[in-house]
DNA sequence: CTGTTAGCGCCTTCAT
DNA sequence: ATGAAGGCGCTAACAG
């Protein structure tokens, strides 16, 4: 390993100096610096971000903790927290929690605790985390919160407007005629799940409609999840014309159930999905969708975090909510008679 | 912050015990160790890893870096090398490259040179890499590759076996008596696009046939690259009846184009993709593709990273090639009269 | 403008 | 079985 000394000794001069040029701090001849870097290069030094970080007390990194990176669903917000990070040049590291609570609390704590990130993004976690996170907040540890808000947390959280989003898409259905709309929860152990419900709800009260019970299903926001209960409200006697699902992947499940049935969308169900994630136009038949500011929220949640660590407690925490819209594509059609 | 010294004093005792008992060396008096435990749980203490990283030379953190974590390819070779990492009490850290060789650069180096983490996984990288990848190799430090050998590195690298994948879906075409089978490359710039295509290439002429190099587009692996290369193949005199793309995403882009030139999959034409991405099965008409061991890819690397760490430089590499297979759902049909 | 000095929090001999 | 002391590689006063 090749460390600062080597650097020093090669260029001749002193560690210090080669920290200074190293972090363009205070006044450095010109030459001497230009001394450095000839040793940097051809040694090849990289600084041990360990030792650096231990003496600075910060790492420049931040780290996000979701469910599972792979979930295409993150997608489009960790290129937006990517984005905000590279331009601060600081670096991120991404957490799976699984949603497991435990995995949950050990990486809050090892990660912020630890000092192994100076903050981190806790994206849409499971509402029965609260006490872990309480806790961690009342450490003062810099967090920020993507689609969920913790209450009388001085913290940053950027969430969308989920009732307003389900209204949007109930709304679209209603105007089409439907009136026997099935709707597909996700995990209600998650704020984004249950606001979406209650978006659902309203509107179809405000609009003077009875709300069968029947024909909401608590589901997972997994494609299987959505297979499954679709199944289920297709075997009712009187079924649904018309289908809310509260996440995409649940919407393709309940499409799969549905042709699996010998029907067809959206001649015989119309699907209105949520997120509008890659795959939804890829898919057949297209789908028609709530689509969430995904990169912005991702950036706006990243720049409250580094903002918060770079002001200290001082920083005046922020709280968002971002507007959605409908999408329309191809999966509803009007009810026909 | 607190440290192990405020440890030792609320339990009593010197940093050094406190120290063992955390790292449960050396013989410590139980009821000692009660002590200290409690302590720890008193304070909510967690040991900051960059001090301990400093002393010990080691993070006991791998890093992988691949062109974009929340591409779905990646999945499950995501969860192989998490489930035996966290097996094996160490963490994982993702970096995205974005294809581009100047932030691969970077990160190779201020990860792994610069001790963030204890050994880096290369999943798929562009072949120009080579030089830098030449110049870590050089510094002996602990890598492992997917998807891709380092000729006279002594390192792990873990395949699969893209030629046969190819041979697989071409002869399983040809079986159904096709005889104009187009092919969608990947970038060539990848090795597992460069052997695919090989592939393609050898199984047409082992069976006498002529290989049309206009049937032949290379495309970059993306859904965008497989609806505009179909449509210039769709566009051809004598059209392709099957279609061979060397990934799942590209063919789901070619059925889109193939959709809206009014044709059907598999009536018009036969179309087989390359990796089972989750969503293949959740396509309309499902994917017939080649099937790769994704989970056993990334333990394996992950594996002989860890074993590479333990070992120091006397770990002899291992390079495996696994077997990938077939596996029919509903894209192809045999030619008609 | 540059070198010297003193830690950052932790682990690890070496004593006891 | 436990404590004292030294140092990992780096940065940040403080001198000069």
């Amino acid at each position: 390993m090749t460390t600062i000394y080597d650097v020093g000794r090669l260029a001749g001069v002193s560690r210090s100096t080669v920290s200074r040029v190293l972090n363009s701090k205070n006044e450095v001849d010109p030459k001497t610096a230009e001394l450095v870097w000839d040793a940097v290069r051809k040694l090849n030094y990289h600084p041990n971000v360990s030792a650096r970080a231990l003496v600075r007390q910060k790492t420049d990194m931040i780290g996000v903790i979701l469910a599972h990176v792979s979930d295409p669903y993150y997608e489009k917000i960790i290129k937006g927290i990517e984005a905000v990070v590279g331009e601060r040049r600081m670096g991120v590291a991404f957490y799976n929690s699984y949603d497991n609570l435990e995995t949950h609390r050990m990486i809050v704590f090892s990660a912020l605790v630890g000092n192994r990130v100076d903050g981190l993004i806790v994206v849409g976690s499971n509402l029965n985390d609260r006490e872990t996170l309480q806790e961690i907040i009342g450490q003062d540890l810099p967090m920020a919160f993507l689609e969920r808000d913790l209450p009388k947390a001085g913290i940053t959280s950027i969430i969308c407007d989920n009732r307003d989003g389900a209204k949007q898409a109930v709304e679209y259905l209603l105007n089409l005629g439907h009136r026997r709309i099935g709707c597909l929860t996700g995990n209600l152990d998650y704020q984004t799940a249950i606001e979406r419900l209650e978006g659902y709800r309203c509107t179809l009260q405000k609009y003077g409609l009875p709300v069968d019970e029947e024909l909401i299903l608590k589901s997972n926001f997994q494609y299987s999840g959505g297979y499954e209960k679709m199944k289920q409200l297709l075997s009712l006697s009187d079924r649904p014309t018309a289908l809310f699902a509260c996440n995409d992947m649940m919407a393709f499940g309940a499409i799969s159930a549905i042709k699996e049935a010998g029907l067809s969308v959206p001649e015989d169900v119309s699907v209105v999905g949520y997120d509008d994630i890659i795959f939804t136009s890829m898919f057949y038949p297209p789908l028609t969708t709530i689509q969430q500011p995904l990169f912005e929220m991702g950036g706006l949640a990243a720049q409250g975090l580094i903002d918060r660590i770079n002001q200290g407690e001082q920083y005046e925490s922020i709280k968002r909510v971002l507007p959605v819209k409908l999408v329309i594509r191809k999966s509803c059609q009007a009810v026909q008679g």
